[in-house]
Order: structure tokens, then sequence, then C-alpha cells
DNA sequence: GATGAGACTTGAACCGGTACAAATAGCAGG
DNA sequence: CCTGCTATTTGTACCGGTTCAAGTCTCATC
């Protein structure tokens, strides 16, 4: 294998200086035309296109990429295969087009992934999770503008998350406006390695101060509008379930935590399943069980990807703007200036999963 | 915004070299505690952190991250929205992880992609197209290793791709097993912007020079099972159309293919669909036209995304190991060697789409 | 106290470009 | 033919690390 010609070669080959041969790539008109000549033919002699990035980039430049940090516990394919994450990323492609740069898919599971996000070469960062703030370390900090997805990382920190209050609120209106007064939920879990947590009324309450804000701001909506009509939140069930995603194993959990909450809750008229996808779970385990939905029971689920309008019945949901959110995310990085939160509005989808209760 | 600190800040505030401090953080059995101690507390003092990549890469080192480069006229978003795109990165994602490299997607639509590819910060790349092989320098490529999907780019070259005349053996065989001998057949355009083209028995037949090989394969295949039963592939109707993804915009031009191709070979009792998903076009518009698969109609298509399982009825299918081919292709990279060229096979999946004709 | 082997450190080169001030070339005008 | 300017070119200093041959220290040994 030949040695690729370096910038220095061609300068040598063609009897100038390598600032020259530079300008001739970069600054093609400040070359005179006979030496621009020259020098090209010399770099096309030599098969010298453009230079290596690398010292390019070293050299003040740009690496012409943003690093795409997967959310906790997973790794890079979870943006194949996941449906928000798929939408997400869709939006985010979109406007790294519109700036020519590249998707940097940072790998590793676990501890391995500070190291993969210090070494990336990036010129920003989107991050999937509050927790993934921490791997960026302070030094990277100060060069490196980053996103921060589905939290609040305070006045100084970009991010971009939705309105998952008014979404929860705008759930519970939904079922309470059809008449609903008894209801279960199922919520999220943030530890990819427990069981499913039942809490029934007058037992331990689901602790707000651990997991995700967003999953605290879920429940706080549905709480405010149950308070609306005289239930306390206290009264009712609510299981705490890790996964959901249905094309994932952690569906298996999302089932499991179905199913607890169906056995724990039997006179509930209405789940609200809080968790991505968590809805096609309660689907499935009510299927199972002959309990007819919308009829026997009404179920609104939160997110929105395209299959659950294809499930049976198609459902009635929370939808976010997935792919919004990822182009407003890469904007924001792309456009730099001064730190922005945003908050993006979600809106009530209604399918056929929910009916006025039965009678 | 403060300076962050390199390593020569590291170095002076420790009173050692920039060497000493260079191996603090890579070789720290070299350095003699006390040293160590004084230079991490320098370094944690001035919030240095293990170095910028920057400097490391241009020193000789790895960028760390493999180059995906979409197929043909696509940008980026493609990886998230084509079901054989995501499930392929999905194998590619695998042995990322495994080797703890990063994924660098690879932007810029038609012209502006060769740029991107001579800037892209990587150490190989996953070339989806034959064509793309031309976008890469010969500058680099006497340095940075590259695999190419689906085409064979001779010995030199690494390449993965299935079995495609195969596949298509193993779906005519099926179809003539069954008892069909009246065949239409669906194939592939690589052009985005024609429409699609009708090639009726007596008149101009495919160009096999122009598009993908792997097209002129299934073709190839289909001719020879054909010709085993007497029937000479010059005697049945064939529509090239470009698009197949039914969630893209361009399932609309598969669409168009599937009415053509129906309006133009009425007698036929079976279609092999040889383009990814074009299998979907051709039972939607055979609902659409009353016509009822199988009994009616039987058709056979070409790749295996899971949503064909779930079509009304699941249909037949050459299902290629679209995950596997990622794999392969990401460890041709990461374990290097002397060129390879893979072919994976294909397998037959027998749903509902196919039945015998009727009498 | 000198010697030598090992264990640490360090200086300087290098990776492959870019940027900018200083030097030189080219040319019109006097 | 010299002057003054502008248009090109060039030398050189980085960018932020890694590497390695060449010191310098330590300390056991004689």
């Amino acid at each position: 294998m030949i040695q690729p010609a370096r910038l220095t070669d061609v300068a040598r080959a063609a009897g100038v200086s390598k600032a020259t041969v530079s300008n001739v790539f970069n600054w093609p008109d400040r070359v005179r035309p006979e030496v621009r000549l020259r020098v090209e033919e010399a770099a096309r002699r030599l098969g010298y296109s453009g230079g290596d990035p690398k010292g390019r980039l070293l050299s003040g430049g740009r690496a012409n990429a943003i690093g795409i940090v997967p959310p906790g516990a997973f790794g890079i394919g979870i943006a194949f295969t996941h449906p928000y994450m798929r939408d997400f990323l869709t939006g985010v492609a979109e406007v790294c087009e519109d700036y020519g740069a590249a998707m940097h898919l940072v790998s590793g599971v676990g501890g391995k992934k500070a190291r993969s996000i210090r070494n990336a070469l990036v010129d920003g960062f989107i991050l999937n999770s509050l927790a993934e703030v921490d791997l960026i370390e302070p030094a990277r900090r100060q060069k490196l503008p980053f996103v921060v997805m589905d939290a609040d990382g305070g006045p100084q920190i970009n991010s971009v998350r939705i309105d998952d209050r008014d979404g929860a609120r705008q759930a519970a209106q939904h079922l309470v406006d059809l008449g609903h007064r008894r209801f279960a939920i199922l919520s999220v879990l943030r530890q990819s390695d427990s069981p499913p947590i039942l809490h029934l009324p007058g037992g331990a309450r689901p602790r707000l101060d651990s997991g995700y804000p967003s999953d605290w701001e879920r429940l706080a909506g549905v709480a405010e509008v149950l308070a609306g009509v005289g239930i306390s939140i206290n009264d009712v069930p609510i299981v705490e379930v890790f996964g959901g995603s249905a094309d994932t194993p952690s569906f298996g959990g999302a089932l499991a935590g179905a199913a607890l909450l169906l056995d724990n809750a039997p006179q509930a008229t209405a789940v609200l399943a809080l968790g991505d996808t968590q809805d096609l779970a309660v689907l499935a385990e009510a299927r199972r069980r002959n309990i007819a939905v919308p009829r026997d029971l009404s179920v609104v689920g939160f997110d929105d990807p395209p299959q659950l309008a294809l499930a049976d019945p198609p459902l009635t949901t929370i939808a976010q703007p997935s792919v919004e959110k990822g182009r407003v995310a890469a904007r924001i990085l792309f456009e730099g200036g001064s730190p922005r939160q945003v908050i993006l509005p979600v809106r009530l989808v209604i399918r056929n999963s929910t009916a006025p209760p039965r009678r």
C-alpha cells in the first residue's frame, strides 16, 4: 500500500510552499492561474484531492458532525429499533442534511459511554437523558454545545421537551369528560432490571424523587384533573414498570406491568398508560383476558408512533411531535446563541380505545 | 467562556513535561506515583480530563467511528425510515457496540455527498451503493478500508451481498411448483425521477446494462426457472419502477407501477415483485381492484421487513438476512485483512399470498 | 565513593493542515 | 530606470496531542 500524498508532498512536487497549495484548494482566486494549474497538476499526479480532514480539524476546524447520545443504558441500536427514537432522529437528520453535517451516533453501553463521548469528534451533542450531562466533562462543556432532551437542566442548559403535564391533563380530562371516575395508571420505572412495582391506595405512593421529571409531570397532570372531580390520586392504583417499546425485549416488562395492574384494579373503567407504548401492553393484556376495549375498559396512551393508529382498536393517545423535537434540538445546536429551553405542545388524538364507561 | 485547559497547561501547572502528563493519562504505571498524583491534582484543578480527541486523532490515532454512506440519492434520514436500512444498521450497530466504535452517518444528498465523505472523520466506510465507490477519492482509498453493499466490486473490494439470483429462483420455483404458468414481474428502476416503464412481450426488454447488478440477477434467476418449464422471460410482462418502501413518498411510484402491471397483464396468475416491499404495492393495488390474493393472484415479494408478516394476507417473500448483512459488513471493517466478498443466503418464507392458480 | 542497571522524565519531532504577517514579484506611472 | 502599490507567495507559528531516543535519578552493589 502506497503512502498517500500529503499537502507537503504536493507542495514539493509543484515547487511551491505548503501555504500556496492550501490556498489552491481553499481560496483558489488568491493564486495566480498559472501556479494554480501547476499545483493542480501535481496534486492530480500524486493522487491528492483536497486534504485529510484530520489536519484540517486540528487546525481550528469543525468536525462537521453532531453527536447523538442514546438514552440511559441503551446502545446505538435503539436509534433504529425504538419507534420514538426513529422519529426523533429523522427530525435531527433533516436539519443535519440542511447544514451538511453528519450524525455521529455514540456507542458504549453503561460505563463505556463516557469514554466514547470524550473521544467523539463532533461539534456538539444531543443527550437523550439528563443523566448524560454528567458524562460531558467540564473541560468539554466549555467548548462543545449540547442539548438535553426531555428534561429541564436549568437556564444554562439547552433543552427540548414536551409539555408532559399538559399532555397528562388532556388525557385525564378526556376520560373524565367521557364520564370515567375509576382509574388505573401505568407509569414509568427507569431501572431496567426492576420488576414492576404496585402501588395500591393507602400504601406507599410512587416516589417522585427518582426517575425522570417528565414522569412526575405526567402523574402530576393526571392528579390535577382528578382532583378537579374530587378524586385523590392517592386513591388510584398505580403500577410502575420499565419498558414499553413494542419491538424490543423490554416489552415483556410492560406486559407484566399491565397484568399486575389489571389484576389489582379490577374496578377501573379507564387506564392511563403514561409510558411510551405501554398502551399496547395494556391492550394486549386486556385482550388476553377478554376485556373489551373500549367497551369494558378505556385506554389512553402517551406518545404516538405510527403503529398505534394500526392497533386494534386504534389507540387514543397523547401524540408528541417526535420529529419536530429532533428538528428543534438540532437547530439549537447549529444556530448557537444563548441557552434555550423549548417546550413543545402535545395534543390528544382521539381514536377508538376510549368510550364512556359501561353503566 | 473560559478557555479550556490543554495538556500543556496541566504540564506547566504540575511542573512537568507534556510527555509526562500524556503518560499519566495513557500509561499511568510509567509514572512515579508521587508525580502522578501531582499531575492528577493539577489536572483536576484545571478541569482537564483526558485530552481533546482532535489532538489525539491527528497524532496517528483512530477516529473510532465508521462512516455509513446512505444509498444513491438518499440522505441520512433513510437510515431511520427505510425498513431495510433500519434492520441493516441495527446489525452494524451491534458490532460497533462490540468494538466501542461510533456510527457516523454521512449527510449530503447528491453532489454534496462527496464532500461530506472526504471530510468524514472515520476509520472506514460502508457504502450502500457501488456508485459511491467513485466518491471515495484515490488518496483516501489507500488508507481507509471500505465495504460495498449489494454489489460485487471485484476481488480487490470488500463487498457483502445476498444471493439475489438464488432468491429469485426460489421465488419463481415456488410459483411454478404451485402450478403457475402465467407470470408478471415488477422489477426495479434506479432513477428516482422516472415514471414506470412497461415491457410487453415482443417489445423492448429491460436493459441489463444500467441499474444495479442485483436487479439483473433477480431477473436472471426468474428467467432460469421459467426456462425450465418452457417459458421464455421474453414472453413475461415486466414493469420497471422506482421506489417501494411503504413508509416513504416513493411508495407512490411502486403503486403506479403495480397498477400499470395489472392493467397490462390481466392474464397473469402470479406476480413476482422483485423490489423491496413492492409486494405491498401489488397487494394494495390488487385490493383496490377486488382481485383476491391469493385466490385470483399470487404475489411473492423480495426482502422481508417485519410489516410483511402483518400484511393482509401475510406475504410470501424472499427474506434476506438484513441484520446479519450489517454485522458482516461492520466486522469486515473492524477485522481488516485482505478484501473479502461475502454472499449471504436468502430463504423463501411461505405465508399466505401464494396459492395454486385458480382453475 | 564510584559504578551500573533500572526506573522515570524530558526535549523535540511529528501528525496534516490553516492563518497571518512579512517578503517578494509584477507592473503602472513618473 | 526607479518608486510605489498591489497581487502573490512564503515562512513560521500554531492546533493538541503521542512517541521515542536520549537524558537524569535512584539505589543496590562492589
